[in-house]
DNA sequence: ATCCTCCCCTAC
DNA sequence: TAAGGTAGGGGAGGAT
């Protein structure tokens, strides 16, 4: 999250010509399986949550919506917050995530093509459904509300739900000893936490609900418990343990790394991680000491190229940023699936409720009569992301190294110099200048910026940091800046290795312990989350405060690593909180507090605003959010455009209207690969985009769906670059191109996309051999996805020009193949 | 108006 | 040496 501060010449990646990369910078269908305890544990959760929801009649005005249950889908006229409350106040109901079980219409203002194939199950119907029936004072057919019904043409552009993936088809060697043990449920914690804790406000409100229906609480609870005896894995609830299994497949496949795999079954225990969790000879995913990790290579081959023999998996086996990715999309879905499968069994509730009676018990009710949501609408959101991550759990293996400044990162310390022919200082100068002139008006590059501010004599490395301890960070070093500036910063800085199995080891524990409570939940990345507290903390009486003093430290007991959390009233506030919480603490952003809180906050810190719209904002003079609340939205929207405009100045008062959604579908795969290309002849670059493609259909497949356009994107070597980049291997300064292809039908027939995908690189490569001539002086990069369809070829993508003229006087290429959009099940045939 | 394509930008 | 991936929101400008 905050690579805001990139003013880092390494970091931003500038996009199309620059010296960056490319782009510089449910509910369950499982409720009927079986578990006895489930119906009686719904019966008393409906039962409670009935209760608690006439006691809130008060400002109910009517009652046409009763039994009417909506999931709102994507953005809305009225907002899904506004028809919640009009739900509410109508005696309807809101569901936060899809329950096929409960959820009687879906409510969407669009919708792409026909994707949805959920129409055949419930309607989906246009919000002026619910604002028409209050206005009529009944509630009216929905039928004439249909979206479906007059909507003939594609939308693009939204996502439709995901084809379920077959939760049997796992054929892994997970044991269901590994299984039970990963599901297995939170013992309970007394740990300290030590962080930092604030409150931001002084106001608070009665929780009203609090304890009217406690005695619910007790059946429940109990329930839970003989259950956890029985049955150590979670709910028993099949698909959700299915969903777990999937995971640790996952994850032992994700390990590209043979290395570490290698390395994990040499290497015991060194007892130092000890302290740590659940047994982790149970886990699945067996754990992996640190410095056989990201160590030497195997072959002392020359290495590393495209086009090498294993260079694609070598390569992404080492990228940072690729498990980065990698993980988040798994985690989204993990959550999507956890959310289909529905849970009735919240274990880590009865912990919190305990918790909580234990602080009313000490503090005498305090903080609990305050705390609180009385606006029927009013949600409370917490944000949650782990300590300078990676550091965290490499020190896990390295307690001699905590409390001192540390950076995770390839290299050892001190790098190379750079060979003769390339230039660090042209490329960081090329680079701002890239990015800078675009923005007219202003000055250029003024000279010697921190760019070149290290002594490349000494420190040379250009290898990035992934994440630094905060100890480092008191000397400026931030994650994704060079070893080679970070040393020059901080002279003592030590390194760790990369150890990818173990950060998603650790990732998996905290989504499991966070989804033991809710399951209202948002995957951000493999470190960090978004929880819409309101449903657990209705149900638990406890305060936001509470919950994340006991989440973290059971994070904390868990992992041995810390977390830190925001609360807020909506997620751009609670975001800004965890801003404010780091290190290991918490903070919390009241409503009646926002506007005093936003007030002073950087532009900068604001999600979406990075390098460029900082500068932007710069220009007219805007610093703080304050600064920004005072420029029209008239202004806002003529500079940046409507939605942007629109954005900023929400944002900018603190507003924020985004649904925790941990439905969101993926609309895209892609792979790419940006780093050390350097073909020397056609035929190598055809391979390469061969391969790509290869990895693209793996990752299709993976989760069953078919792309139905190709876009292929090419990075090429500015004619004005050094052919050596300043990073070993890197591609340097690049001019971007990028194309794209429909495809007319949509297919799953491997043999054809892969038929369809040689007929691509033979059309390639004899455009490709015309115009980069000679050998040697050819770097690619390539980054390809398909989407099923399959006849994309050279020409299509370049259909007059052709690739010949493309490439011509380039020396260094780039390619993406990308694919968009897909079918959305297997059979589905698209016009 | 609303689309489509090719970017740009941002985030982890 | 170093491993600069990948997905989504949105704007510009032309097509429909
Ligand atoms: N440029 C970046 C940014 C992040 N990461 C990886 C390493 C981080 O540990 C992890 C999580 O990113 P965060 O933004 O959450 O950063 P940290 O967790 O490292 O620090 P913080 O305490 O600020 O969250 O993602 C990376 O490889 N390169
Ligand atoms: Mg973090
Ligand atoms: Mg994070």
């Amino acid at each position: 999250m905050e690579h805001k501060a990139r003013a880092e010449p390494s970091k931003p990646k500038p996009k199309q010509s620059d010296e960056g990369r490319g782009q510089t910078k449910r509910g369950r269908g499982a409720d009927d399986e079986g578990w006895g305890g489930f119906r009686n544990y719904m019966d008393a959760k409906n039962f409670k949550l009935n209760d608690q929801f006439d006691k809130e009649k008060k400002g109910r005005t009517s009652d046409i919506f009763a039994g009417v249950y909506i999931y709102v889908n994507g953005y809305t006229r009225p907002s899904s917050d506004e028809l919640k409350r009009i739900m509410q106040a109508h005696g309807g109901r809101y569901e936060t995530y899809l329950r096929k079980t409960r959820v009687t219409h879906i409510v969407a203002s669009n919708l792409p093509n026909s994707k949805f194939k959920m129409a055949r199950t419930m309607p989906i119907v246009k919000p002026d459904w619910i604002v028409d029936s209050v206005s009529a004072g009944k509630r009216l057919s929905h039928v004439p509300y249909l979206l479906l019904g007059n909507q003939s043409k594609l939308q693009p552009g939204l996502k439709s739900f995901p084809s379920v993936s077959s939760l049997s088809k796992s054929s892994s060697t997970v044991s269901a000893s590994s299984v039970a043990s990963l599901a297995d449920a939170v013992p309970s914690t007394s740990a300290t936490t030590t962080g930092t804790e604030r409150v931001c406000s002084s106001i608070t409100d009665g929780e009203s609900e609090r304890n009217f229906n406690s005695e619910h609480y007790v059946g429940v609870g109990k329930l839970v418990k003989s259950r956890d005896l029985e049955q150590k894995c979670d709910g028993g609830n099949d698909v959700r343990v299915a969903a777990q299994v999937k995971m640790l497949e996952k994850a032992m496949v994700n390990s590209r790394s043979t290395e570490d795999n290698a390395a994990q079954s040499m290497k015991p225990n060194n007892g130092s991680k000890s302290a740590l969790i659940l047994s982790p000879e149970k886990l699945a995913i067996p754990r992996v000491t640190p410095q056989s990790v990201s160590s030497p290579r195997k072959e002392s081959s020359v290495m590393a190229k495209a086009g090498d023999k294993g260079f694609l998996e070598e390569f992404y086996s080492n990228s940072r940023l690729h498990h980065l990715s990698t993980w988040g999309a798994e985690f989204k879905s993990y959550v999507a699936e956890l959310q289909r499968a529905g849970t009735s069994t919240f274990p880590g509730r009865e912990r919190l409720r305990q918790a909580h009676i234990d602080t009313v018990t000490r503090t005498g009710l305090a903080e609990t009569l305050h705390s609180s949501r009385h606006a029927v609408s009013s949600r409370i959101i917490m944000h949650i992301d782990m300590d300078c991550f990676f550091v965290s759990v490499g020190l896990l293996s390295r307690p001699d190294l905590k409390g001192k400044p540390v950076a995770v990162t390839h290299s050892k310390g001190q790098g190379r110099p750079p060979s003769s022919s390339s230039s660090l200082a042209w490329e960081q100068a090329e680079w701002r200048k890239v990015k800078d002139g675009k923005l007219k008006g202003e000055k250029q590059a003024r000279a010697g910026t921190q760019f070149d501010g290290f002594d490349a004599q000494t420190f040379h490395s250009m290898a990035e940091i992934a994440s630094c301890s905060y100890e480092a960070r008191k000397a400026g070093v931030k994650n994704g800046m060079f070893m080679g500036r970070a040393m020059s910063l901080c002279l003592d800085l030590q390194t760790i290795p990369y150890n990818f199995a173990e950060y998603n080891r650790i990732s998996k524990i905290l989504y499991d312990l966070v989804a033991s409570y809710t399951l209202d939940i948002e995957a951000v990345s493999c470190d960090e989350m978004l929880i819409d507290c309101t449903d657990v903390l209705t149900d638990t009486g406890a305060t936001a405060m509470e919950f994340a003093r006991l989440l973290r430290s059971e994070i904390m007991n868990k992992t041995g690593c810390a977390a830190s959390t925001g609360i807020g009233p909506n997620i751009l506030l609670a975001r800004l909180a965890t801003r404010k919480a780091k290190p290991n603490g918490q903070f919390e952003v009241k409503s009646s507090d926002a506007k005093q809180f936003i007030e002073d906050q950087p532009v900068s810190d604001l999600p979406g605003v990075g390098y460029s719209m900082t500068r932007k904002l710069s220009k007219l003079g805007v610093q703080t959010c304050g600064e920004l609340q005072r420029v029209p939205l008239s202004v806002l929207r003529r500079e940046f455009g409507p939605k942007t405009g629109e954005g900023l100045h929400k944002f900018s008062l603190g507003q924020d209207d985004r649904p925790v959604r941990g439905d969101k579908q993926r609309k895209s795969v892609s792979a790419e690969v940006n780093y050390g290309i350097r073909f020397s002849k056609d035929l190598d670059a055809l391979t390469f985009l061969k391969e790509l493609s290869g990895e693209v259909k793996r990752r299709l497949d993976a989760i069953q769906v078919k792309g139905r356009s190709i876009t292929l994107k090419l990075m090429i070597r500015r004619p004005d670059a050094p052919q050596e980049s300043a990073k070993f291997m890197g591609h340097g300064i690049c001019n971007t191109i990028n194309k794209s292809s429909n495809l007319p039908v949509g297919t799953n027939d491997e043999d054809l996309i892969s038929r369809e995908v040689i007929s691509l690189y033979r059309s390639q490569k004899v455009n490709a051999e015309d115009v980069r001539g000679p050998q040697r002086d050819i770097r690619a990069f390539s980054t390809s996805q398909f989407r099923q369809a399959l006849e994309p070829t050279w020409a299509k993508l370049f259909p007059k020009k052709g690739i010949n003229q493309a490439l011509q006087g380039q020396k260094h290429v780039t390619l993406t193949l990308q694919e968009e959009q897909w079918t959305q099940r297997r059979n589905q045939r698209y016009p």
